[in-house]
RNA sequence: GCCGCUUUAGCUCAGUCGGUAGAGCAGUAGACUGAAAAUCUACGUGUCCGCAGUUCAAUUCUGCGAGGCGGCA
């Protein structure tokens, strides 16, 4: 049975302006896409999180992609339960899920699983912000040392995230962080299969810096006003993200009533401000990834030296080969005589 | 042309009542327990604009230059 069986799943994952999208048009026709990333799942929300286009969209199924509002949250929880059932679905319409994004928080949860803590309370949540708010970090930070001091050697406390949140995982359960162990292997329902797309620093830097000014090029300024018109602000989930958050700093009246050109001083600057932010997260993005185990790393213009690997991959699951003619993959394969 | 202010880290600037200097940002490396495009940690030798003078000792005081900014002509 289906429900019994190991899973393979394909994870293509790599800093952003790397080349994801138009390496997984060489898996077309053997594959279904599920989108890892927090930020392009918001609908409207196009430009600045760089979402494939039209066209990729057409020649290979993505899941995961545009299809949420920006008021709404989509967090690791979500994601993990979401992809897990569309590997599942996938996977029975004999296709191979590859799962492809950037966002590596959301990659080592699905790989290992998430971890037994509770998700947000937004009740407890908010106690604790208001806690914070009367007594102060310190304090806040003196009380975690005591209720959990194996978390709290581990962070910083300056790390008001995590202090908050360990806090709210301690009212409402009344157990501490330390207590819920972090899974340690990849689960046993799947089997991986994990490239890793790189370039080097400069490469990546100069292809960053053209994608943001492609994106003020097509309209950037135009996709966050049109945003704001429809209600969304800087408190809206989707609007965290860098590409959007940006135009609120030089932006003090936050009008829904402003034109375009009516910053235009402050264009350039934001437009370095995005792409500065997006160098920064490109290197956070590579750190994290490098904790992954059995990577094949490869520059993404460079398929040819992994579909070796890939095709090695695929034949351990015989009766997706059987699909394998007749795909833009198999097209790629050297003709042996 | 004259007067005033200014010149210190890649950038913006502190500072040393004379004992060769430090913040923020940038950069580099790292962390990551259901908010993660988030949050946090570590890392600072630089002709202290140049030349001369005073001094045991000058980036600091004095003089003369040079660059920048402002004001008056």
């Amino acid at each position: 049975m289906l429900s019994k069986s190991i899973i393979p799943v394909i994870v293509v994952f790599g800093p952003t302006s790397v080349g994801k999208t138009d390496f997984l048009l060489n898996l077309s026709k053997i594959s279904e896409i599920i989108n890892i990333d927090s930020l392009q799942v918001y609908k409207y929300m196009n430009i600045g999180t760089a979402k494939p286009g039209a066209g990729t969209l057409s020649q290979i199924k993505h899941h995961l992609i545009d299809f949420l509002d920006p008021n709404e949250e989509f967090n690791t929880g979500d994601f993990v339960h979401e992809a897990d059932k569309l590997c599942f679905e996938v996977f029975s319409r004999d296709k191979i899920p590859v799962i492809s994004g950037g966002n590596a928080f959301f990659l080592i949860n699905f790989i290992k699983g998430l971890p037994a803590t509770p998700k947000c309370n937004p009740i407890v949540r908010k106690k604790v912000e208001e806690e914070l708010k009367n007594k102060g970090i310190e304090e806040l930070s003196c009380k975690l040392e005591k209720i959990d001091p194996d978390y709290f050697s581990k962070i910083s406390k300056n790390d008001t995230y995590r202090i908050t949140r360990a806090l709210e995982i301690y009212y409402s359960t009344g157990k501490t962080v330390s207590y819920f162990k972090i899974p340690e292997k990849p689960r046993e329902c799947y089997n991986f299969l994990f490239i890793g797309l790189i370039r080097e620093k400069e490469e990546l830097h100069e292809r960053i810096n053209r994608r943001v000014d492609l994106m003020f090029e097509n309209g950037l300024y135009e996709e966050f006003l049109k945003l704001r018109k429809m209600g969304y602000g800087s408190s809206s989930p989707g609007m965290g993200a860098i590409g959007y958050k940006e135009f609120f700093e030089l932006d003090n009246e936050q009008s829904v009533e402003w034109q375009p050109g009516d910053k235009q001083l402050g264009l350039d600057d934001i437009k370095e401000l995005i792409k500065k932010n997006t160098r920064q997260y490109a290197k956070r993005q590579i750190t994290f990834f490098k904790k992954i185990d059995n990577v094949i790393w490869e520059n993404p213009d460079n398929f040819s030296a992994i579909f070796h690997k890939v095709e090695e991959f695929l034949k351990q699951h015989g009766k997706i080969v059987c699909n394998f003619d007749n795909c833009s993959f198999y097209d790629k394969i050297p003709i042996k005589k």
